[in-house]
DNA sequence: CTGAAAGCGCTTACAG
DNA sequence: CTGAAAGCGCTTACAG
């Protein structure tokens, strides 16, 4: 009696129980080509007697689209994940997930892993948004080699892509605008060893600034695999060989808690030794004591920005190279 | 020349340029049939000279496999958004998307927003993740007309689903009797008022203690879709009208945030006056000041169980109803 | 406005 | 171990 018993019901039943083509059908669901009044209404309780869903596999081989975005940052397991994983991925992936629906589309979560391929090997996607990437970013190469279009948050540094403009410029200003205004004198910077354009950036400022206060600039270079632990042991040797310092700013909130650990293990005070501040504005700044003061960086907004982006590129439509975020905002905290 | 030019290579370029046919390439690449190695080492140069990446949407629509599971909750925007956004949904699924590669899937997060239906309309899916879903949850009805295998991590009320086990007793004791330890004599619960089964459980367990203590119970119920200003306004009500309480257990984070804003707008002290604890130990429980007591449901350990239980689902193996998640640990902060 | 047919790129019985 | 062929469920020219 029922010859879709045991198999869901597929468009060629739907046009069976409606008396039309498949085609049409086709028609009637998306709207593609006009279909008369009538027949869109006995289609239409064809499916709902059906319960027909469509087949997005076939779909999706049919034209070609996944209806499927990305969110993807090479940024080691050690900063993005652990206490801190709640961070810049996941707050970004939460927005671009929210705005995704707006455009029917889906959104994929790649986590950080080890090996970027692996993490792609099963994930069909229309286009990718980025975070931060480094240079020669493995998955920035992945995807340009699959040619699947790619917004940039952050900045690239080689490839030309288009992205979102974070003001990691105006960041590090804020910040050290800060920390001179608390009246730090001897400020040290530490940052990561990869090469990723807010590093360079960040260092720039920084070096230019201190120059001009004629404060001799005081770098540290920390692998971000080593995360908080990393940052711990070189805060330890930092204050031994400089034990004047009186002011650091952590590009990385990983490193923030390591500093944060250093200094209660070696007695400096935090603020009235030593003021410290970091870049983002998440779970590790909130929950040190004292809380540390970060930068509101907005991101539900640059991902809500970067997912528009992104399904213009897909459609085909002309986007600027780049697109400024909303200006980032200093969260003071009892750190400084 | 190149008869692959403009666009993608697929199978049958691969088969053409090693010699071989479409089916031993496929075979090649499943593993499952065996090949000859001498026959394998020609087709993975030509994969190689091609740079052949596999058509994901034709091997889905062939196999009806998406090598995608889900992950999603019905808790309204007001509880799972905003400055909690952080909370339950991505802390699980950034672990489910870690552990769903081991299963050479990925993880798409479907947000939380008014339609459900809308949400998952461009989703397909192996298998989903549901968390703490209500009395006839609108996302487990669509996926249980879909025929979508599916795992609850907390408990699904009417539904006969799998689940994994958060322990809501054993948490609602925990919170209880570390106000009763601090000298709480007075407590009031604040939960939500959908139909959930942990708020029956901890209503239960509130109920039958302080029934045991000689306390009257004190139960304010705050729909979750009003969230902080919603706890806020009932929290202002309930001191007026019993100014004596000296305790309040807050069953979500977005409550204990209002919880605190009207005891702070009350001139009550926290934790002199007033003992506040919550259940979710997220960005609001830690941003408070003082910072809140709350609980370490280890969520990253249930995503990953819960991940594993899914695919042993989808794989059509035996697995148990009940699995129980890792003890949840109290986290005692400065507001008890 | 509608239908008949081709074809997207895979995998999998079936046959050898 | 390998090949030839069917077919998964759609959408889209093409023809009327």
């Amino acid at each position: 009696m029922d010859s879709t018993a045991g198999r869901r019901p597929t468009v060629k039943d739907v046009a069976r129980i409606a008396g039309v083509s498949q085609g049409t059908v086709s028609n009637a669901l998306s709207g593609m080509r006009g279909v008369d009044p009538e027949t869109r209404q006995r289609i239409d309780q064809a499916i709902a007697t059906l319960g027909y869903i469509p087949n997005l596999a076939a779909r999706r081989m049919r034209t070609g689209r996944t209806n499927t975005i990305a969110v993807m940052t090479s940024m080691p397991a050690a900063v993005s994940a652990g206490s801190s994983r709640l961070g810049f991925l996941m707050e970004i992936a939460a927005s671009a997930a929210i705005h995704a629906l707006d455009y029917n589309s889906a959104l994929v979560l790649v986590p950080p892993v080890a090996d970027p391929a692996v993490a792609l090997r099963h994930v069909a996607m229309d286009g990718a948004i980025v975070i931060e990437p480094q240079t020669d970013d493995a998955f920035l190469l992945l995807l340009k080699r699959r040619g699947v279009p790619v917004v940039v948050i952050g900045q690239p540094a080689s490839v030309d892509l288009p992205w979102v403009d974070m003001h990691y410029y105006r960041t590090a200003e804020m910040l050290l605008a800060h920390l001179l205004t608390q009246g730090a004198r001897r400020i040290a910077l530490i940052v990561g060893t990869s090469s990723r354009v807010s590093h360079h950036v960040t260092l720039e400022r920084y070096e230019s600034w201190m120059l001009l206060e004629g404060i001799p600039p005081c770098v540290i270079y920390v692998p971000e695999a080593d995360g908080e632990d990393g940052s711990y042991r070189a805060t330890l040797d930092l204050l031994r060989s400089n034990p004047d310092i009186d002011g650091i700013f952590a590009s990385i909130d990983a490193f923030a808690s390591g500093v944060m650990r250093a200094l209660r293990d070696m007695g400096r005070a935090v603020p009235s030794d030593v003021r410290v501040v970091t870049r983002y504005n998440g779970l590790r700044a909130r929950e040190e004591r004292p809380a540390l003061t970060a930068v509101d960086l907005h991101l539900d907004q640059i991902a809500a920005l970067a997912t528009r982006l992104l399904m213009d590129l897909i459609a085909g439509r002309e986007i600027e190279r780049i697109t400024a975020g909303p200006i980032p905002s200093l969260v003071v905290r009892g750190s400084s």
